[in-house]
RNA sequence: GCCGCGGUGGCGGAAUUGGCAGACGCGCACGACUCAAAAUCGUGUGAGCUCACGCUCAUGAGAGUUCGAUUCUCUCCCGCGGCACCA
């Protein structure tokens, strides 16, 4: 009697087998071919939902296939185990975060095993561990080392019911998240990375990486932001200090009517300081400054200015136009300074509108003539220059370069870029993360930990209070410290570094991660990276992958790595939507695995998360869809153990005679299914068509098995084939009975140490194909040809359809259009 | 507002990239088994017309290119995501 299907005893013999055996252990130097399969690591929050598992089941399927094909497959994980949650979580009373992330870290680790997926845990990396964060501070101290890390005051997002600062995703709508407290920016000394040095690098490199999704290119564009330009001196009419501003359209410099600056701009301050309207200025500019970037930047907030009773003086024209401070002005990009043009500029000109600032027209619109007088609104279009001295009527693009020559001839201003990228913000007021390895010494300032020093270890005897304060400033034993320099008092930095830092370098780690010499061994990462397929989620495409690409980036060019981008590959998966929204546990809509894997088990869960839909889309889980999986395995499993038996009671065949016409075709299907999977993982990971072409597979053997009941006495070399075939493919997917199936069928070691299967190209053309006929474009019967039958034997069949026969009687055939083995098309009149 | 992705049966999704629209599933309906239900198996399942062979319509809407368009082009509508006063 056949056992029935019921797969959680068997998984579980199959997981402890891969664990046992080292399935994935990868060695140091790949003997042969190298397979770098990476997945983004977890933060470690509660647990993991059926949305997280898709990642995780891409990336088995993905390394599983490449075993199969021969690579020495590394596929490591790790925790991204620093961060808020749990140290909220501590403030609200819970456990300090190290136990309550390790707690996590376990029942995580448990669920990715109950999913079959496998990993080398031999290099398992979690960020939170001083051996780990040891070398996260390693690397800020290179960075610092190369000038890439520095201190400066900046505005913050500051909760002042809180007292503490805020992390731009912990504000929403302007408020704070947590008490919903209006959030103020706030001036502090913050370190920083220079990201901005890397941005044309970054830029350009994309170029290197041609299997990346063009969506996450072009989003990293968009926010490195480069826009090429001019900057222009003005002179103060008053004192002759130079002013200088930014603009991409210098082709508008003679319709520029006044001056506009960020309220933050240092020339205010000393504006405002001499002028008679010295407390007005500075009240407004402290107002609009002290706003929060959301409210001030927001689409309704309009916009408002204050004169400065000050006038710059235009370089191309000597005349004097007045300079206003306004809000919508930003200090962080370009110089903070503009030339106003309202004729031309959408912004300037609802600005000029509200203050009754003059507006000039400088280009000419082709179509209409530009009153100034008349306008509602600015025209940014192109056309003829006027008004505009020697300039007149070039086309206003061309006249952008002959102005810039102009201009760098008379030495009042130049070509510049201007990125919209900032540098990295990387200050935390925060425990749970990485201390900063700096100390401030009165004598000496601002010094360095030594190397020899770290880790500085966060110290355990704290305490979690919701006053704000990061418990690491009011922790004496830990900021009291000895100056490396001149051995006198010094005191540590308290602020932590962002969790970002901690991921942007974790895939080094992975190649030795017990070394407690040096953050990474050189060789091994020159060897096996780049990464060959990244996997995770989109929503990194900026903020993880940019910053891991600059981190890449400075270590390479500081002689550390030897490649200048980490991923080669990236595939980011879609995200799966229930009930109309993101799976995630602040909607309440997460569905957990493991009653289902309970219920049906792992390889069920995993057919339906894979069969869902093509793995870069956004697919809706559906509970009840679910059983379309289990069905297909419980079938699998009822059809092929009772084969498996006969075929063994059976004597081999003598595999002599020819095949019967039956089983050549299920051959035939079997190798067009070889051929379609294969193509489908190697294309673009379409796994869902991948399953749906082996379970029309499993149906043609049925088929096969109805119409020759004694198939297993006469071709058993016909079942055996396909059944394993199918179970070779089906492998990687539903690794656990394909495992089980493999012995049952008399394989011998593990299924993932079989070469994948290859196909006949001679066997998969069929030797008659039916091929659709229209007359006139419209389908109107199906005739069966010799496949590499000529144009002539199509036509001629098809012209002999009946269907086909009566739509052409009595009318006169035009054309007719042959694809061979495709299609006939049949044009009458 | 700008950029990107998408819109196909009741649902998830296929369609070898210009060549049979709806593969493979879910759901549903009917039948078998059962005292009955569940499970399981079988059949059917885009809409309409037709006793039937078949015919007409149908891939967000509308136009265009083509022998032929879900696929290419243009205009518009809707949904999702990112950026957003970037000078």
């Amino acid at each position: 009697m056949i056992r029935p299907y019921a797969p959680r005893e068997m998984e579980k013999k199959w997981q402890d087998h891969w664990a046992e055996t080292g399935l994935f252990n990868a060695s140091d130097i790949p003997p042969g071919p190298k397979y770098y399969c990476l997945m983004m690591f977890p933060y470690p929050s509660a647990a993991l939902h059926v949305g997280h598992g898709r990642n995780y089941i891409i990336g088995d399927v993905v390394a599983r296939y490449k075993l199969m094909r021969g690579f020495h497959v590394l596929t490591p994980m790790g925790w991204d185990s620093f961060g808020l949650p749990a140290e909220n979580a501590a403030i609200k009373g819970g456990l300090p975060p190290r136990e309550s992330t390790l707690g996590n870290i376990a029942t995580m680790k448990r669920q990715l095993r109950d999913w079959g997926v496998c990993y080398d845990w031999d290099r398992e990396v979690t960020s939170c561990d001083p051996g780990y964060y040891r070398w996260t501070q390693w690397l800020f101290l290179k960075l610092y080392a190369q000038g890439l890390a520095y201190r400066k005051s900046a505005a913050v997002n500051w909760c002042p019911s809180c007292a503490t600062v805020l992390a731009n995703e912990q504000v929403v709508d302007g408020e704070c998240e947590r008490c919903g407290a209006r959030v103020r920016q706030k001036e502090l000394e913050q370190w920083f990375f220079r990201i901005t040095a890397f941005a044309q690098r970054l830029l350009d490199d994309l170029a290197l990486l041609p299997n990346w999704p063009e969506r996450v290119k072009t989003m990293q564009k968009n926010w490195i932001g480069r826009s090429e330009g001019c900057e222009i001196d003005f002179r103060l009419a008053s004192t002759g200090e130079t002013v200088t501003c930014f603009t991409t359209r210098l082709d508008t410099i003679y319709g520029a009517t006044y001056m506009v600056v960020a309220p933050e701009h240092p020339i205010v301050t000393r504006l405002g300081a001499r002028g008679p309207r010295a407390s007005e200025i500075k009240r407004f500019a402290d107002r609009v400054a002290g706003q929060d970037r959301i409210t001030r930047a927001a689409d309704d907030t309009e916009k408002e200015g204050i004169f400065t009773g000050e006038e710059a003086v235009n370089p191309f024209t000597g005349q004097k136009i007045p300079i206003w401070v306004a809000n919508y002005v930003l200090m962080e990009f370009g110089t903070g300074a503009v030339m106003a043009v309202p004729a031309h500029d959408q912004r300037d000109f609802e600005f000029a509108k509200k203050y009754g600032l003059p507006v000039t027209v400088v280009i000419q619109d082709e179509g209409r003539t530009l009153d100034a007088g008349r306008m509602t609104g600015a025209y940014e279009g192109n056309g003829a220059l006027v008004s505009s001295a020697q300039f007149d009527g070039l086309p206003n693009r061309e006249a952008i370069a002959a102005m810039a020559d102009f201009m760098e001839r008379g030495g009042f201003g130049r070509r510049a870029v201007c990125y919209r990228l900032r540098d990295w913000l990387i200050s935390r007021q925060r425990y749970w993360g990485a201390p900063i390895p700096m100390i401030y010494c009165g004598a000496c300032g601002v010094v360095p930990v030594p190397e020899r020093d770290l880790p500085v270890l966060l110290p355990a005897d704290v305490e979690f209070l919701p006053t704000g304060e990061s418990p690491l400033a009011r922790c004496p034993s830990f900021v009291a410290c000895r100056c490396p320099n001149c051995g006198g008092k010094g005191r540590r930095e308290t602020d932590t570094m962002d969790t970002f830092v901690d991921s942007s370098w974790y895939y080094l780690r992975y190649l030795s991660p017990r070394d407690d010499a040096r953050p990474f061994d050189r060789d091994l990462v020159n060897r096996w990276l780049p990464v060959d397929q990244y996997i995770g989620g989109v929503e990194h495409a900026i903020l993880h992958l940019m910053y891991s690409r600059f981190i890449t980036k400075a270590l390479n060019s500081a002689g550390c790595v030897g490649f200048p981008e980490p991923f080669k590959n990236l595939f980011t998966q879609g995200m799966i939507i229930k009930d109309g929204a993101k799976m995630s546990k602040s909607k309440g809509n997460t569905v957990s695995p493991d009653a289902l894997i309970e219920k049906y088990g792992a390889d069920t869960v995993r057919f339906y998360t894979l069969f869902i839909g093509p793995p870069e889309k956004d697919a809706e889980w559906r509970d009840e869809s679910v059983i379309g999986a289990f069905r297909f395995l419980r079938g699998l499993w009822d059809l092929a153990l009772p084969l498996a038996e006969s075929l063994r009671a059976s004597a081999p065949g003598a595999a002599s005679h020819p095949l019967s016409p039956a089983a050549a075709a299920l051959r035939r299907a079997a190798h067009r299914t070889v051929r379609k999977v294969t193509r489908d993982i190697e294309g673009n990971f379409h796994f869902n068509t991948a399953l749906a072409a082996l379970m029309e597979l499993e149906n043609a053997l049925r088929e096969y098995l109805r119409l020759s009941p004694d198939a297993v006495r006469d071709e058993p070399a016909a079942v055996a084939g396909t059944l394993r075939t199918m179970v070779l493919l089906l492998g990687p997917f539903v690794p656990h009975i394909a495992e089980e199936l493999w012995r049952a069928l008399g394989g011998t070691g593990s299924v993932f140490r079989q070469p994948w299967p290859e196909w006949d190209p001679a066997l998969v053309e069929e030797e008659t194909v039916t091929v659709p006929v229209q007359v006139n474009g419209k389908l109107r019967g199906r005739v069966s040809v010799p496949s590499g039958a000529d144009e002539a034997a199509h036509s001629a069949a098809a012209l002999a359809e009946p269907n086909v026969k009566a739509h052409t009687a009595g009318k006169r055939v035009v054309k007719t259009i042959v694809v061979p083995g495709r299609l006939v098309n049949i044009v009458v009149k």
